[in-house]
Formats: structure tokens, C-alpha cells, sequence
DNA sequence: CTATATTGTGAATGGACGTTCACATGGAGG
DNA sequence: CCTCCATGTGAACGTCCATTCACAATATAG
């Protein structure tokens, strides 16, 4: 039954990690401290030799997230140089990888994660605007090659960039996975292209 | 400290508008059978002598929801004449009333909800088609007083429409309340309007 | 007014979870 | 090979919550 030991540096990241997946796959409700020691298979008292508990553990969180989401606009960058073509891969991205970006919304409306914890909702909102700041410099870009209209303020075209893929992600996860996101998120580009696009 | 009595026809209906509040003011995790019958000025236990148990308490909740819903659109359409000034208003209502429609994030994320209780996620889901559906109607009338493009489909164009506010609120509720929902959702609906009008 | 059913109360129970602690174990350095 | 410290274990504790139950209070019918 003993676990094989290991160094904490290494049994930390795997510890977040697992903590990371519970909370994409089953939410915050899964994320007990037993679940997280039985998917490293250990023992719940274990975690407490690398965590000082439950509160120090998931203080990690937001970085992982923010890692996430911005290796997300980084792999786009790499393999594609045209703005408009980076910001559409990203859609689609966001469309094929709801399973795993579930974590975002199910952590922001995760109240215990909050409650006598106020500064971990700034972290999450600072995440996020440091995503929508990101998104606004793909469209700045956009409009420096003629692509979009000039008029339109960068922070505009990112927060609605997100009402492509947001709803239909929402609709994804009520319907348990049934409702079409790839696809109305594809159509739903289009439009949002053609209506921002120079005339 | 013994409150009134009340018959159970009124003080079901107290009851769950107490759950409604309280999930929207603090989320699932605030909507404790002690929390409930504190707010309707009872001991715990009483509540059990108008609910079975906090399931069959929770069971009421959606269709309290459904009727929140349909009542914004009823109260526009009784006001407003004009399909596309319609849907306008919609989405201001939708961008002022967060505070009190927060409750559908709310428990479309609470697992709590759902675990053990599959036919709960079809019953909000279908919540949410229903309202879908009433936004396609209002599309298909625009449609055919020629305010919007005949080639896109109510569908399509009603689970946009969810991207014109939601985003906002997402910000909104990250933010604390900080972010402008309204502002944004003003724009947003401007640029939506122009990309599906008629040309 | 009195009897009875309905509604409200307070204490107690059981389960889930985070946390602690005394003890066991394994692996790296002497 | 042996020692010692970091790591892992299992049992126990306190808390919070949903739920139950014996009892009390209240309204209403007769």
C-alpha cells in the first residue's frame, strides 16, 4: 500500500496538477482533499506535507490557469503569422477544448473558492483581463494590416471575441456535451469577421 | 421565537423564493436548509414539514427560473412593438438585471446540483433551449419585417444574440461589479445589429 | 369551548470533509 | 552497513450540514 516516495519539489507540481484535473473534470465540488491524494495515490495526510492545507493548494490555481490560456495564444502565434488566421485558430481552439477550459468557468462561479478569500477573485479577474489584453493586441494588429476597422477599440473586439465561443460553450456543457460548439463557434466567426472586417 | 403558522400552500412559495434569493445573492453553496429557514424566520426542521427534503426543495427551482425568463420577454414585447427594438431592449434588460440573473450561472455550475441528479442538468438545459427558441421567434419576426438578413438562421442568430451580454457578464460578475456591462452590451449590440441587418 | 390536525421547536444522529498527530518507512549520506 | 530526516500512513477529532423525532403551540371544525 506505501507510496513510493518522492522529492517535494516533484510531488507539488504533481499534486496541482491532479488538483487541476479534478476541477476540469468533476468542479470544485470534486476538489476535496481525499480525491486529490487518491488521483496521486496517496493518502489524504500526505498532502499536508507539501501543502500547509487546502487553501495553500488551491492559491496555486489561477497560475496554472493563466499558463494555460496564454500557451494556448503562443502555440497559435507560433504556427500562424496573419492576425485574423491567429485569432480564428484560437476560436476554434477555444471550441475543441471545452472539455478542458471548463475549469475557467466552473472555478469563477466556485463561491467556496472565494468565500473569506476575496483576493482570489481579483486573481482570476486579472487572469482574465490579462487574456482580453492579449486577444486586444491579435485585433490591434489586425487593424494595423488593414484587416479590421480602425474605429473599433481593441478592448471591444477582444470582449466580444469571447460571445463567439462563449455561448455556444455554455450550451455545450448544459446539454452534457450534445450541443454543436465546433460548428456554431465556425459560423458565428464568420459573422463577427465580416462585421468588424474594413469595407 | 415561535413564528407564525402559515398554511403550506403559501409557505412552499415563501420557501422557495427564499432558495431563489439566497441563490442568487450567495450562490449554491449559501442555499443551506439553515439558511433558507432563517430567511423565512423558521427552525431548520420546519421546513420539513412543507418539503420532503432539500432535494425535492431544489427540484422547484428551475421552473421558477423558466418563469423569470419568459417574464422579461412578455414585459418587451407587451411594450415594445418593433422585432428589432425588441431584442435591443433584451439585451439592456439582460445587461441591468445581472445581479438578479446571476442565478442561471449559478446553477448551471453547481455540481452539487446535478450529482446524482442527471434529469436536473435536462431540465435547465431545456430551460435554456425554451428561452433560446422564444429569441429565435423574435429573430424570425425581424426576419420577415425584412430588419434582418433572410439567409441566417433564428437559431444561429438567437445563440449570438446570447453573445452580446454574456461576456459582459461574465466581466461583470469576475469584476465585483466593476466592469460596465451595460456600456459594453450597448456596443456590442450595436455591431451585432449592423452585421445581421439587411443591406 | 374543546378536540384534533397542522405547523413549529430543539435536541440528537449520521455522514462528509479538512486537519492533526503519533508512528512507520524508505532512501541518501557517512 | 547504519543513521537520520524527509516522506507516507492510519486513526482520531472538530465542524458543518441534512435529516429525524418527540414534544409544544396554534388554528380550526364541531
Amino acid at each position: 500500500m506505501a507510496a513510493l516516495k518522492m522529492d517535494t519539489r516533484s510531488r507539488r507540481r504533481q499534486i496541482t496538477q491532479a488538483a487541476l484535473g479534478l476541477l476540469a473534470e468533476q468542479g470544485f465540488r470534486g476538489l476535496s482533499m481525499s480525491a486529490v491524494a487518491r488521483r496521486v495515490g496517496l493518502v489524504p495526510s500526505a498532502i499536508y506535507r507539501h501543502f500547509s492545507g487546502k487553501d495553500a493548494l488551491l492559491d496555486e490555481i489561477p497560475d496554472l490557469i493563466r499558463e494555460k490560456l496564454h500557451g494556448h495564444v503562443a502555440a497559435v502565434c507560433e504556427q500562424i503569422a496573419d492576425a485574423m488566421g491567429r485569432l480564428e485558430q484560437l476560436a476554434a481552439i477555444h471550441a475543441e477544448m471545452l472539455k478542458e477550459n471548463q475549469v475557467v468557468p466552473r472555478l469563477l462561479f466556485a463561491e467556496d473558492f472565494y468565500i473569506g478569500h476575496p483576493e482570489r477573485k481579483e486573481r482570476i479577474y486579472a487572469v482574465v483581463r490579462g487574456y482580453l489584453s492579449r486577444l486586444g493586441e491579435l485585433f490591434a494588429d489586425a487593424q494595423r494590416a488593414g484587416q479590421v476597422r480602425r474605429n473599433l477599440e481593441p478592448a471591444l473586439l477582444a470582449t466580444m471575441f469571447l460571445g463567439v465561443f462563449q455561448p455556444a460553450a455554455v450550451l455545450w456543457f448544459a446539454s452534457g456535451g450534445h450541443f454543436d460548439a465546433v460548428g456554431h463557434t465556425r459560423k458565428a466567426w464568420k459573422l463577427y469577421r465580416d462585421a468588424i472586417a474594413t469595407k
